[in-house]
DNA sequence: CTTAAGAACGGACCCACACCCTACC
DNA sequence: CCGGTAGGGTGTGGGTCCGTTCTTA
């Protein structure tokens, strides 16, 4: 049932409206399939300085937010929430932000790009442009509205910036207001959060640690807080609460990262996310990550150097024989100073 | 077409121990 | 505030187990 929506249920591209999208542009407010992310970007230079994100490999539905070097995908907030929130270990994969390109996305791509490219016949450059410039108007299409808080959310003009977005429990149509501020200055814009929020507080800040950008997604609903914490150099999790390795709930984290993008408003009404649909997404999740190849992060090189010459029984490690110490000592001497590689 | 048995697959787990990180002095 | 020390937690890989999925009769 689910597998059979597989490839049907992906996003249309918004341009040729028959292939599926693989890009979002953030200035078009567009998923684009290769070819006419092609044709549109490269039209003239104003168009090639708009910035993409590839468009999450789970539900097709949304731009990706985030990277899992672990699972080799791209995920929007969304996916990126359900799947990693399944079981503990998942929850532990390293995931990155998304950092926008601007080439051309075939140029950018996995492997599979270079198919479509050849596919595509070249155009006349007045149409490619044309067709860029018509996308750079705010289409009033529900997707273009659907992702503008996510846009909002991931924005990547300035790592300082504080988002406070307030919902109370009246519908969309009242009072929830977003919040920015940035350098003492406020913007408040109606209608980014559907009322499906529930009284959850979300926060995202950005700072810098260390060098790197540092984001923080807070989401706090009654006494139980889910505290989401990612850096361009590494990223960790933590439940700051009483279930901490537990798989929360769908009454809580996945509500609210459902409703965070995917549901921010399309047409100014809830879409509530069930469990099957979630469900779904694992399962698709899961699917394509049978395609792609495992790749394991090593933390510390050093740590693996021990684990490989660590002595084994039945591929456990083993207490080491006094031959096996001298061994060692040679083994630590050789390793020393072996700074960890991430 | 349905059912059951066997095969294949994949993920979790286990082990020891050097290193990392935090608290403390 | 800085350096040293102690102690607990973490990460590492290969084999095995076991549950799930697929294939075949």
């Amino acid at each position: 049932m689910v597998a059979e929506s597989w490839s049907t249920t992906a996003k249309r591209c918004d341009a040729c409206k028959t292939t599926p999208s693989t890009v979002f542009c953030k200035a078009d407010m567009a998923f684009l399939c290769l070819p006419c992310d092609s044709k549109i970007h490269a039209a003239n230079k104003l168009a090639s300085r708009h910035a993409r994100v590839w468009v999450c490999e789970v539900c097709e539905h949304a731009p990706a937010s985030v990277t899992c070097k672990a699972d080799a995908a791209a995920l929007c907030v969304t996916c990126d929430q359900d799947i990693h929130s399944a079981n503990p270990l998942a929850g532990r994969h390293e995931r990155f932000p998304i950092v926008p390109f601007y080439d051309s996305a075939s140029a950018e791509s996995r492997s599979a790009a270079a198919d479509h490219e050849h596919e595509e016949e070249e155009t006349e450059e007045e149409e490619a442009e044309a067709e860029s410039w018509l996308l750079q108007v705010p289409s009033n299409n529900t997707q273009g509205i659907e992702y503008k808080s996510a846009e909002y959310l991931f924005s990547d003009a300035d790592p300082y910036v504080e988002m406070d977005i307030i919902a109370d429990q009246k519908p969309c149509s009242t009072t929830n207001i977003v919040q920015l501020h940035h350098n003492h200055q406020e913007y408040k814009e109606d209608c980014v959060v559907p009322h499906v929020m529930n009284k959850n507080e979300i926060q995202l800040q950005g700072q810098v640690v260390d060098g790197y950008p540092t984001y923080e997604i807070d989401f706090s609903s009654g006494s139980k807080s889910f505290m989401y914490h990612f850096s361009t150099q590494s990223i960790s999790q933590s439940v700051s609460s009483s279930e901490v390795g537990v798989v929360p709930d769908h009454n809580t984290m996945t509500d609210v990262s459902n409703t965070f993008v995917k549901n921010s408003v399309v047409n100014g009404l809830p879409n509530p996310v069930s469990s099957s649909d979630r469900e779904a997404r694992v399962l698709r999740y899961r699917e394509k990550r049978k395609n792609r190849k495992f790749e394991k992060t090593i933390r510390y090189a050093s740590r693996k150097a021990y684990a490989e010459t660590r002595p084994r029984i039945k591929g456990r490690f083993a207490k080491r024989t006094e031959n096996d110490v001298g061994d060692s000592l040679v083994a630590s001497d050789a390793s020393y100073g072996v700074v960890p590689s991430f």
